[in-house]
DNA sequence: CGTATTTGACCCGCGC
DNA sequence: GCGCGGGTCAAATACG
């Protein structure tokens, strides 16, 4: 019980910042089939093999079940490449209708050390599998993955859920359709980065190989069938992988303010993958955004506003604490009321900006 | 008292 | 078919 609030609740301020990701990835540099977004001079991002990396049955079992099982890249949802951001470093993918973790077998990535404070994602068309440089250690679970002793309610409990199971058998599902999945990793020490939507948690287990546990949320507005998994490195207890899935069908509830402001700086309305555009880095962005879409003509998803509206990039924010911690900006973006997008670039990059100015 | 979280059981897909 | 493991359910519980 104790432990409960300990869990999530850290520290509030020790999370990161997104960067705003899509296609205004300012500096953005493309080398070979990786990209390094140099968010600032501490951070960089590398992503890793745009293209479908060879099927590689053998590795991925290594990673069996770990921790970033998924990153399949495809018509991924722009909304959180938005929304990364870290203090340090944040990789990003979307993953698309993913095999179970431990089954990946399509393909998978593995991370390049390229640098302490990097971190690759691979992603193939059809799946892929996010691996952290970092050895993964043996972490034994039984079968049993919830096995961190509650043991208080017990036998009563049960015999209503079996009795309530029988009555009311479930649907069967046919093979149940999995929303386009996106995830990311972010180096901060709470699980849950606030990205402006409300969330409900309705599950944890833990994950195999690692002695951190998975926590599975759903969007708490009603109709919006969007679910996040959050769960920590085990061997980076510094870094967390989200994982979203779905897209919500609202604005977030967050923000609204900071929207308008990006519509307004940007192309008017549908954020599309338009946001944050800075004008002298568009050629790189457009790159990285053809890079992750693989189809720079797919219109963008909704969520991409959604999230945009979110408040990743919401410095008032913090009207939410009493749900989650918030992101504390520190080196990217502020809307202000007046709608005017301040600073969203890196530090670095608004220093370039004002030397030209 | 309403809402969010916890947590063991259940469901289901997949590999063997 | 069985077991494993990921994902989900939902009653109990905690919290504001």
């Amino acid at each position: 019980m104790e432990e409960k609030k300990n869990k999530e609740e850290l520290n509030p301020m020790a999370n990161s910042v997104a960067a705003p990701f899509s296609e205004e990835i300012p500096n953005m540099t493309m080398n070979n089939n990786s990209f390094i977004f140099p968010f600032s001079s501490t951070t960089t991002t590398t992503i890793f093999d745009m293209m479908p990396p060879a099927p590689s049955k053998a590795s991925s079992s290594s990673f069996d079940g770990g921790f970033m099982d998924l990153l399949a890249v495809h018509d991924y949802n722009p909304f959180l490449f938005d929304c990364i951001t870290t203090t340090t470093t944040t990789t990003t993918t979307q993953i698309d209708h993913y095999p179970l973790p431990s089954q990946v077998d399509g393909s998978e990535v593995l991370n390049t050390p390229a640098s302490p404070n990097s971190t690759s994602i691979s992603s193939s068309s059809n799946e892929a599998t996010v691996v952290d440089a970092n050895n993964i250690n043996e972490y034994h679970s039984g079968k049993a993955e919830d096995e961190d002793g509650d043991g208080g309610k017990g036998h009563e409990q049960d015999q209503h859920r079996k009795t309530k199971k029988q009555l009311k058998p479930k649907k069967k599902k046919q093979k149940k359709q999995r929303e386009p999945r996106f995830a990311f990793m972010t180096k901060s020490e709470v699980d849950q980065l606030d990205d402006g939507y409300r969330w409900r948690k309705y599950g944890q287990k833990a994950v195999k190989n690692s002695p951190y546990p998975r926590s599975y949320y759903r969007c708490t507005t009603a109709g919006c069938g969007v679910k996040k998994r959050v769960e920590r490195s085990s061997e980076d207890p510094t870094t967390v992988v989200t994982t979203y899935e779905g897209q919500h069908t609202h604005p977030c509830p967050a923000t609204s303010r900071a929207s308008l402001s990006f519509m307004q700086y940007g192309n008017g309305g549908s954020l599309g993958s338009h946001h944050f555009m800075l004008p002298h880095h568009q050629q790189q962005q457009q790159q990285f955004h053809q890079a992750f879409t693989r189809d720079s003509t797919t219109p963008p998803l909704n969520t991409t506003s959604d999230f945009v509206n979110s408040s990743s990039f919401n410095p008032f924010s913090q009207d939410q604490q009493d749900h989650h911690q918030s992101f504390v900006p520190s080196r990217m973006t502020v809307f202000r009321d007046n709608g005017l997008l301040q600073d969203i670039v890196p530090t670095q990059m608004r220093n370039e900006k004002n030397e030209d100015e």
